[in-house]
DNA sequence: TTCGGCGCTTGATATTTGTCAAGAGATGAA
DNA sequence: TTCATCTCTTGACAAATATCAAGCGCCGAA
């Protein structure tokens, strides 16, 4: 992998507190790779040979059975993706899929592991990411366990609003049909979805949306912390 | 906490690497304590003040949210719960009560971050036992997300048979309501999703179920490791 | 420019799931 | 034992969600 990566590699949580040998032995056996949109990086089932960590772009992680599929989480930069999978030796339990143009390095996992077993900044560098990791999916079980559809939409207008900046108008991130998947829907429904919100002054026009009266899209969503707030 | 129940503590995956000195550090502060049956042990959004670790009984890990609640996990024997939380030193994404009497050790959060920090080997152990709470929720959320409540239902049948030994009969380990809270239903719908099952040989009498027709019930449930598969 | 494809929307309809109310059956306490 | 309570079940109904089919509108290719 070109030197010239490394800084960005180094500055992730991560990667910042291991040692210098350490580091260097990770990323020697790396590589940085371009994908162009929607390729599949890696599909679930198949062994986890590489931890990936996304530069630019960004990636989709889903899952299939039974001819359903599903969408799981997106990954941006700059983070890691599959780490669970790596440090067990485990299967991939989702495939993963670039959404755009995409800059990702490829880290063998097994190199991961050796010196996960003898750096321990490493070791807790990967606690502190995976335990965000598991409370994140938490939350997102609890948003779909404990919230109809409607109130699901209203929470992640809620808070990609408060990501684009919280202006009253801001856009969505990607494709609707991606959304609705997110949010545990079919697109159609996600089309009602939005008419259903207007009544409390949520306007969209194709990808823009505007929240015309944020007091009241509140009342109806009830945003919590313990569901909505990512960072903790 | 009197030493006689180190050894079942040491036992564990957690535990077993770490060094003596540290061990013992951590036992130092923790108390064991009985609870009687449906004792709120934490609420969610308290601060992580305990590592908790299950010796006998059982707990339901639920959360509430806007008047409705839902059942997240139960915690068997002997095994830790929070441990994201208390790494994090965040506030508790779910609630904990008891479903029996249990005896549970109580561990204080800052004694686990402290040894965490020093011990190399017990910050391995936690990222194994992290990686393996993350998976599992992951399997649960693509459950939730890919299949239909009697699908959810028939793959459950076919887990609990399998944990039961593997018998054509065995006995569900919990009551149906709280089964219907983990399947993602009401307990009205478990009673018509046991019916719907009836037509692929499942007959059910209390807690009773028997299984007439193993590869009939498979055809239908298409059990898959990806998400059926607790052990990996 | 025109055309075809694709994502999105809409309506009609079916299916699934939840809610409410009532009753059966089991369990535990007095 | 009897009563009270609780879980589970059932039926009728309502609400939510999915499916199917059609059409709109945008965008890129010819």
């Amino acid at each position: 992998m070109p030197k010239q990566h490394y800084p960005e590699v180094r500055a992730l949580g991560l990667f910042s507190g291991m040692t210098d040998e350490n580091f260097f032995a990770l990323m020697r056996g790396a590589y940085v790779q371009n994908f162009p949109p929607q390729i599949e990086l890696i599909s679930e089932g198949e062994p986890s040979d590489f931890l990936h960590v996304v530069l630019s772009g960004s990636v989709d992680l889903f899952s299939q059975w039974n001819g359903r599929d599903t969408s799981l989480a997106t990954v941006r930069p700059i983070s890691t993706f599959i780490l669970a999978a790596t440090i067990k030796n485990a299967p991939y339990l989702m495939s993963a899929r670039t959404l755009e143009k995409s800059r990702i390095v490829l880290i063998p996992s097994q190199d991961v592991r050796s010196i996960f077993d003898v750096d321990g900044n490493f070791a807790r560098a990967i606690v502190t990411e995976l335990a965000q990791c598991y409370r994140s999916v938490i939350k997102s079980q609890k948003d779909l366990k404990l919230r109809t559809s409607l109130e699901r939409l209203a929470n992640y207008l809620l808070r990609q609003q408060k990501r684009a900046g919280g202006g009253a108008a801001f856009d969505l991130d990607f494709e609707k049909r991606r959304l609705a998947s997110v949010l545990g829907m079919t697109p159609e429904n996600l089309s009602r979805a939005f008419k259903g919100l207007l009544p409390y002054g949520v306007s969209v026009e194709g990808t823009r949306i505007t929240i015309n009266d944020q007091a009241d899209l509140e009342r109806f969503a009830r945003p919590n912390p313990l569901i909505d707030d990512f960072s903790t």
